[in-house]
DNA sequence: AATATGTAAGTGAGTACTTACTTACCTTGG
DNA sequence: CCAAGGTAAGTAAGTACTCACTTACATATT
């Protein structure tokens, strides 16, 4: 291994311990990991983290930049529902998080930490994507109430419903350790929520 | 205020130091409570915690063994839920959970803290209280099934879909502070949920 | 082209303080 | 009296954070 080592630029160094930083925290907590084991993360002595980040505390700042800023999350929700409609377009949706939650439940782990530990992260973050996301899925909801296809109801709880089905199930998959004695192929997963959600919010298609 | 000093029994003084250990774990964390926190809490010096408990750690089995031969919750969810069927039966469980969350955020903080910071405690009382309540829910939805009244459906599966509409919805509240920008009336967020799950869940009654 | 200069990147060895846990010693009630 | 309840005063190993200092490199001057 040809390891070249070190001498960075200081935004290289900066995205790299930021890096370093929101993997051990998403594992460990913010209080739960120390400035010393993040230099080691990053193979750098303690000082220099000091050096570009004058508290422990701007790491997570910088954290929550980086996620805001990065629309990576949200231009792939975009793609997986794209021109969809109908049971198809929330089909999307389901996909999309337990994708998510299955390729990196770090970043989840990161969201409820801040929110447990009472940062301001989570809360920013859950009312700028958290809200939008509801909104996403409320104004579709509303679309199929105007075209007669769902019976009226609070669009937007209907919406939390949904998420909720979802993202609790993911979050007890992956973090409550449910998989371990509870599994279902994805798909059936998502099907199955999709149906009882769709059909529930049908009107009664009666005589 | 009169307060009698101290000299409790052994048991007495064990238990006192469990219930500040378990209200100062969920609001911060194992890591991030401290020994003298505790022993501050509880109006006692440190030495006097490790009289009782010869590891930090053994507070937390101590909280799990209270919380899982505590029948206090499971009694109040069947009084919440006896002698109903169909709707009924569902509205009893959204409203106990929402009920509960609301009154004692506490509880489930420790579960989620729990969870993240990879103790036991999380994954014994899900895999026990957890699943039972999954298996509750799913026997009901079973019966509901056979009588005609359902589609059918993987009932486990059927089952966390409604867990997971009421139990995601408090946590966003609780936890997360959605209830900061998003509020509705618990009935009403109950009789919702319940109505989009269960017509989601009944045969068409189609011609 | 070779050299000096200014500065950002990086560090080893601290600091002051907190942590979980101990020791040696009182105090009380049965 | 004496065992159990209780504590003040430790300790070794962390903790976040600082200091005085070295290194690497881009640029300007010779």
């Amino acid at each position: 291994m040809p390891m070249k080592k070190k001498r960075m630029t200081g935004r290289e160094r900066k995205a790299q311990i930021v890096k370093a930083a929101s993997l051990l925290f998403s594992k460990k907590g913010f209080k739960g990991t120390s400035t010393r084991e993040i230099a080691k993360a990053a193979g750098i002595s303690e000082a220099t983290i000091f050096k570009h980040f004058s508290r422990k505390d701007e790491l997570y700042s910088a954290i929550i930049d980086t996620c805001c800023n990065d629309d990576e999350g949200r231009y792939h929700l975009m793609k997986s529902i794209e021109g969809k409609e109908g049971r198809e377009f929330f089909k999307g949706v389901a996909a999309y998080f337990i994708e998510r939650f299955d390729e990196d439940p770090g970043f989840a782990r990161l969201l409820m930490f801040g929110a447990l530990e009472g940062r301001r992260f989570t809360d920013i973050f859950m009312k700028s994507r958290g809200m939008d996301t509801v909104d996403l899925l409320a104004g579709h909801i509303k679309g199929l109430m105007r075209a007669g296809v769902f019976k009226r109801r609070d669009p937007e709880l209907s919406a939390r419903a949904f998420l909720g089905m979802v993202l609790h199930y993911c979050t007890a998959q992956e973090i409550y350790g449910f998989k371990r004695f509870f599994d279902r192929p994805p798909r059936k997963v998502a099907a199955t929520f999709v149906d009882i959600f769709f059909n529930g919010m049908e009107k009664e298609t009666g005589p």
